[in-house]
DNA sequence: TTGTATGCGTTATCAG
DNA sequence: CTGATAACGCATACAA
């Protein structure tokens, strides 16, 4: 009979079973023990509706079996989906997930590195843009799109790539003159490298293209202020654009559209990342896709490698594009 | 001198402090300590970095300050929503989430129970449409739109409410002839009721309306059926659509829009849950709004009361329509 | 192969 | 108000 108090125990199944505290233990986490006894442990357990306590056997091991994950928000529909596939990975392998919204405040970040160092998570996975994060040096520690330094494994899309695709696309498609926008963070990450591919395939294919790039906090109306200097008699100078997010480039459109300009008729417009409406429909622009299952589970892998210092710093992978409705290619799924 | 391994417990900082143990658990918990024992305490703290190890704290209280967020996904915005307000509910009260992805999967939602006792969660909150889940009778247990019984409370948006809004915004944008359109589980739960808030409101209005609910794995095709059955000539037997979620109206209105249907000119359309694009942008249709924040207030508030026999067993909260521009209504913000 | 005993880091009880 | 000490549930080294 099991004490009356709380949930039953390895005592508990022990004295149920007859057998000794050990060898529950045993059969529990799946080691060798003698059939007979293995038995009687498992019909003990199956009385007794034991569960092993996680709390007892963190403070033993010191591994949690969790990973937390920094990630600015949910709301994100990108975001959304990075956590998705992280975590269903992470199940996969029997992990829990610890989640950590930063907001994009530097000092939340601060307060879950503290956290997440209380809780003895197993590993971090982030997705932070802060330029001087303090990284946990004996915590394994895996970036997205942000390369800290060679210690910090860093998990990318191939943003060159894609800037480079984005603008063969849109010269595929017709585009005599295109230009390319972003806003974004000040600091050099991966997204960065977009622009950096974009213009280096309008320079190889003569491709006369232009640049706007603002910083974070810089105000939407700049764009708009941009697309109206460039608008003569109702003809936009770019036939093509490219645009660092696909939140951004749905942003635009919404301002090309109420200056009478019609996508894809008149503007061709391409942006980045591969967000479909409500998660799972169509494409909500034309867009270079980033591979998140794929990115989730090198994030997870490589946490999870008891070995860092095997590991690449850098895993870039690869993404494709996608019509979406807002290019003269059609508007099917890939 | 701490030891070399792992990182500073309790007694490493009483050593460094030259204090007992029991002190230093007491100024970690902020409980009265001398002035004197405090500071030695914090320097030492601060001297070795320490941070408290919650698997012991856990094992020892037999609280892990952890609840449980058992959800279908994070890539429908809806419970990106969700999942983003819960979690900032909780953290203000210095609680952290355990995310459990149901993938509206049956057999997962059981091994989540299980994980859950393991972890020894401090609560559950379950947004989930299974007909026969078991629930925990020892954990607290809080649910989202699905009313299990009286002893199992259950937050949901007013749902009669809002079907009840949307019958009235519609009659009172014009339209003369409307319809109820749904697919959802067989089950009677809350956002049945939408339902009943809009056959309620039609009666009362005298405005003649039609019904067609779906269920679960029924083809998209039968509404497109129907609505063809109901186009006369390009015309469309109504004016007015109240559609039991803003994705299945976005999904609707392109299929009236591939007959040639003008939204909102020729059918105006009322969607429910109030989803922005990209999160945080316009409504992606005209819509009845769910109070999320307010419902992830109520959840965490109700999951983390002591004693849930006080707790009312349905919280009903009240939601608000708004214009997305699939009304004739403008399509400002609210 | 199984039993026994110790300690993981913490809180809480009790004595001083 | 502080110090010493015993649990909490588990994994594991060691003894049988």
């Amino acid at each position: 009979m099991a004490r009356e108090t709380g949930s039953p125990t390895m005592a508990d199944v022990a004295r149920e079973a007859g057998v000794a505290l050990g060898t529950v233990s045993r059969v529990v986490n799946g080691q060798q023990v003698g059939e007979e006894f293995r038995k009687k442990v498992e019909e003990a357990i199956g009385r007794l509706g034991y569960q092993y306590n996680s709390s007892g056997r963190a403070l033993r091991t010191d591994r949690t079996n969790t990973i937390a994950l920094i990630i600015p928000n949910t709301i994100n529909p990108y975001f959304a989906l990075l956590v998705h596939h992280i975590n269903l990975e992470l199940e996969k392998r029997d992990k829990k997930v610890l989640l950590c919204f930063s907001e994009y405040d530097r000092n939340r970040e601060l307060e879950y590195i503290q956290m997440v160092r209380q809780n003895r998570v197993d590993g971090i996975i982030a997705l932070t843009y802060n330029p001087n994060l303090i990284i946990p040096e004996d915590i394994p520690f895996v970036t997205i799109d942000r390369f800290f330094s060679v210690s910090v494994p860093c998990v990318a899309a191939d943003n060159f790539g894609g800037g480079y695709l984005a603008a063969r696309k849109l010269a595929e498609l017709g585009c005599r003159r295109v230009a390319f926008l972003r806003i974004g963070s000040a600091l050099t990450h991966e997204p960065s490298k977009r622009k950096e591919g974009f213009i280096s395939a309008c320079v190889e294919l003569g491709l006369p293209f232009e640049v706007m790039a603002l910083e974070d906090g810089a105000p939407f109306s700049a764009f708009e202020d941009f697309l109206t200097a460039h608008l003569h008699q109702g003809v936009l100078d770019f036939d093509g654009l490219f645009v660092g997010t696909d939140m951004l480039a749905w942003r635009i459109i919404q301002v090309l559209k109420k200056h009478g300009l019609r996508v894809p008729e008149d503007v061709q417009v391409i942006g980045f990342d591969g967000i479909r409406m409500f998660g799972e429909l169509d494409y909500v622009v034309s867009t270079i896709v980033q591979p998140v299952q794929e990115i989730a589970e090198a994030c997870v892998s490589t946490v999870l490698s008891r070995h860092l210092s095997n590991v690449p710093s850098l895993i870039c992978l690869p993404v494709h594009y996608a019509p979406g409705g807002t290019t003269r290619d059609g508007n099917s799924a890939d």
